[in-house]
DNA sequence: TCTCGCAATGAATCTTTCT
DNA sequence: CAGAAAGATTCATTGCGAG
C-alpha cells in the first residue's frame, strides 16, 4: 500500500505514477493531456513500441489507435483511483477531444456535459483557410451511470451567474500578460498553460473545500494553484523536471482564500429534513388548524399525526396537495398556507423556524 | 451506373440509399444523425408539465458498438460519394459527437474546425442536476488530409461577420416560432428541426452556388430548403414518409434569394455576459473583499462563487441589495462598490475591465 | 389596435430517502 | 432491490386571449 500524501507533485511517467496511487482515493480528476502525436515518447503502442511520423493513411490510422490506447491507459488508472461519487474533467481540441470522450464513454464514465471553453481573444486564423479556432472543449463526467450523488455546486454557480443557472459555454479569456509564467530568458515556460479562472469554475462547480483534486498532467500547476487557492487539496504528476521546478515555485506563492469565504451557495437539499409532523410536535400548529391552497380557493385540517384532512381525502402535505392540483406531485411545503394576523404564510417559514433552531 | 439526379428526396435507409450514389459526385455533405439520446423516464418541469421528448424508435440503439457500426457505414459511403475537394459536416451532442469525430478521423477524413453551436435559448435543466446543455457541436471535415482544395469563403465570411474572422463559435436561436413546421394538430412535425440560419451559414461557409449538397438524414429538409435559397443543388435521403411529405411541400415554397438579399441573414447578436463571479475568477476581487452599500451604511463580503454575505444573509449581488433595501429587486452592479485608494468605486467599473480585455 | 399576463415549449442521457 | 414517499426544480421566446 503506498503512501498518500496530498499538496505535492509526483514526478513521473503519469502511468506508472497513477499506479502507485491507491483505489477510490480522490475527488476530482483535472486532466489536459497532450494532443501533438510526436509530443516526446507520450506515444506508445500497446506493445510499448514508440510511434514514428506519419503521414499516410495506414500510419495516420495506426498513430490514432496509439494515441487511444495510451488514453485509455492513464483514463482506466484515474477511473480506478476515483471515489465512486467522483468526477472527471478533461480538455482537448477536435485534435484530440473525440478520442478522449469516446474513451470516456468506453471506459464506463458517464459523460455529464461537455462544456465550450470560448476564448475571448483567440489567435487568429493567419491563411485564412478555416474558421478561427476560437474554442476548446471540456468534458465532465461521473464515475459510473446511475451515479447520481456526485458533486455538483448548483446554486454556487447559480448565484455566480447573477440568479441564472449556468449553461455549458463559458467565455474566458487565454492565459497571457501576467498570469503566464515566464522562462528567464522571457520565454512561456510552459506552451498551453491553463487559464487559472477556468480551474477555478471547474473546482467551485464539481468540488468542495477539502477536496483531493488529482491533475495526472501538472505541467505549471494551474489545477493545484487554484486548487490551493480554493481550499481543495491537489496531487500532481508530471514529467518533466523544468515544470516541476515552476509549478513548486508558484504554488508556495499562493495565499489560500480565509475557510470562511470558502463557503458556497447552499442547496436545499442539503439541507436537514423536518417532517411536516414535527411542526406539530413543536405546538406550531396545532391539530385541527387550517391549512390553504395558494388560491385560497381550498382548505385542509391538520391532524395530530401530521397528515392532513380535505373531506374524505387524507395524506401527507405533499399528496394532499397533488390532489388538491390533480398533478403527478406537489411539493407541500410550498404549496400549503396557513392564516395570521398578518395574512397568510407559507408553512415553510415554519420549517425554517424549526432549522434554526436545531 | 445510376441515374443522378439532384433537388429531390430519395426515400429509403440511407445507407442503402448512398450505396446507389455514383463515386466523387457531390459537392458537400450535411448530416445530422440520430444522437443515440439514452433517456430515462419521464423529465417534468416544475409546473409539472411535461417534456416532449426524443423518444423515436430511429434513436435507439442497443450499444456504443451498435451505434459505432452504423455511423461508420454511412460515412464512409458519404466519403466514397464526395468528390475529392468536397467537405463534409456532422452535427451533434456530447451524447454523440465523440463517436462521430472519431469515425470521421478513422476513416481518413480530415478535420478542419469543430464548431459550436451557442443556443441562445436553450431548454434548462429543470432538475438542477448539470450545466444548461447549451449547445451542440458540429464537425467540418475534408475528404482526406492534405487535400487544399476544399471551398471556404472566407471574405464572404469575414465580411458577413462584420470584418472580423468568424469564429468557431456561432450562437443562433433554436427552431421555434413561425419557422418550426407544425402538424394539421399543431404538433411540431418533426423532434429536431434545426435552424436554417446554422444551415445557411455552413453552406454559404463551405460551397460555391450550383454545388450539390447531400443530406442523408433530410428529416423536414432544412438543408434542401438553404440549398435552394443559396442557389445551390440538394439531395435528400429520408426513411419517413411523413418526413418528405413535409420537405416537399416545404421546398416548394421556398424562393431562391437574390445575392443581396441574402446578407441580411445574419444571426442575432447575444454576446455572452459578464456575471459578477467572473470577477472573482479574474482576480479582480477576492473572496473576503469587502462591498459597500452606496450611502456606506452596509457591508457585505464576497464569497468564493461570487456570492454576497452579510450575517447570516446570503445571495447574489442582487438578491443581497434588495435584501438590504428591504425593496423587490435591485440591480447589483450598480449597487455595491469597493474600496480603492481613490476611495470608492462601483463594482460595474470591473465588469467594464474585463469586457474591454474580451 | 395595443398592452399585459399567462400558458406553452425546445435533441434532456434531469432526485433522494426510506421501507 | 424494488417501490413508495418526500420534496426540489426552469430560461428565453412565442403566441394567444383578456382587457
Amino acid at each position: 500500500m503506498s503512501e498518500f500524501k496530498t499538496d505535492v507533485i509526483l514526478k513521473g511517467d503519469c502511468i506508472q505514477v497513477l499506479k502507485s496511487l491507491p483505489d477510490a482515493s480522490v475527488d476530482a480528476v483535472f486532466a489536459d493531456p497532450p494532443y501533438n502525436l510526436q509530443l516526446g515518447g507520450d506515444l506508445l503502442r500497446p506493445d510499448n513500441s514508440r510511434v514514428d511520423a506519419v503521414d499516410d493513411d495506414w500510419d495516420k490510422f495506426d498513430s490514432f489507435a496509439a494515441y487511444d490506447a495510451f488514453t485509455r491507459a492513464w483514463m482506466a488508472e484515474c477511473r480506478r483511483v476515483l471515489k465512486p461519487e467522483g468526477t472527471i474533467w478533461v480538455i482537448g481540441s477536435y485534435h484530440n477531444v473525440f478520442r478522449l470522450g469516446s474513451a470516456i464513454q468506453d471506459l464506463g464514465f458517464w459523460v455529464l456535459n461537455d462544456i465550450v471553453w470560448r476564448k475571448s481573444n483567440p489567435m487568429p486564423n493567419f491563411k485564412g483557410t478555416r474558421f478561427t479556432n476560437a474554442h476548446e472543449t471540456l468534458i465532465w463526467a461521473a464515475r459510473s451511470q446511475g451515479q447520481k450523488r456526485y458533486t455538483f455546486n448548483y446554486d454556487a454557480l447559480k448565484a455566480f451567474n447573477e440568479d441564472t443557472q449556468m449553461r455549458s459555454d463559458w467565455t474566458f479569456a487565454l492565459c497571457t500578460g501576467e498570469e503566464r509564467i515566464k522562462d528567464a530568458d522571457g520565454k512561456k515556460a510552459h506552451p498551453t498553460q491553463k487559464p487559472e479562472a477556468l480551474l477555478h469554475r471547474v473546482l467551485l462547480a464539481s468540488t468542495r473545500p477539502g477536496d483531493v483534486v488529482l491533475d495526472p498532467f501538472f505541467g505549471t500547476g494551474t489545477t493545484g494553484a487554484a486548487a490551493k487557492r480554493l481550499g481543495r487539496r491537489y496531487i500532481g504528476i508530471e514529467r518533466e523536471d523544468d515544470y516541476i521546478r515552476v509549478a513548486e515555485k508558484r504554488l508556495a506563492a499562493v495565499v489560500p482564500a480565509n475557510p470562511e469565504d470558502l463557503a458556497v451557495m447552499g442547496s436545499k437539499r442539503s439541507e436537514p429534513r423536518v417532517p411536516f409532523g414535527a411542526l406539530v410536535e413543536a405546538g406550531l400548529l396545532r391539530p385541527g388548524d387550517r391549512l390553504y391552497a395558494p388560491d385560497g380557493s381550498r382548505e385542509a385540517r391538520v391532524r395530530a399525526d401530521g397528515s392532513l384532512i380535505h373531506g374524505d381525502l387524507t395524506g401527507s402535505i405533499h399528496k394532499l396537495g397533488a390532489l388538491m392540483e390533480n398533478a403527478p406531485a406537489c411539493n407541500g411545503w410550498t404549496y400549503w398556507r396557513f392564516k395570521t394576523d398578518q395574512g397568510f404564510k407559507s408553512i415553510d417559514t415554519l420549517r425554517a423556524e424549526i432549522r434554526a433552531a436545531m
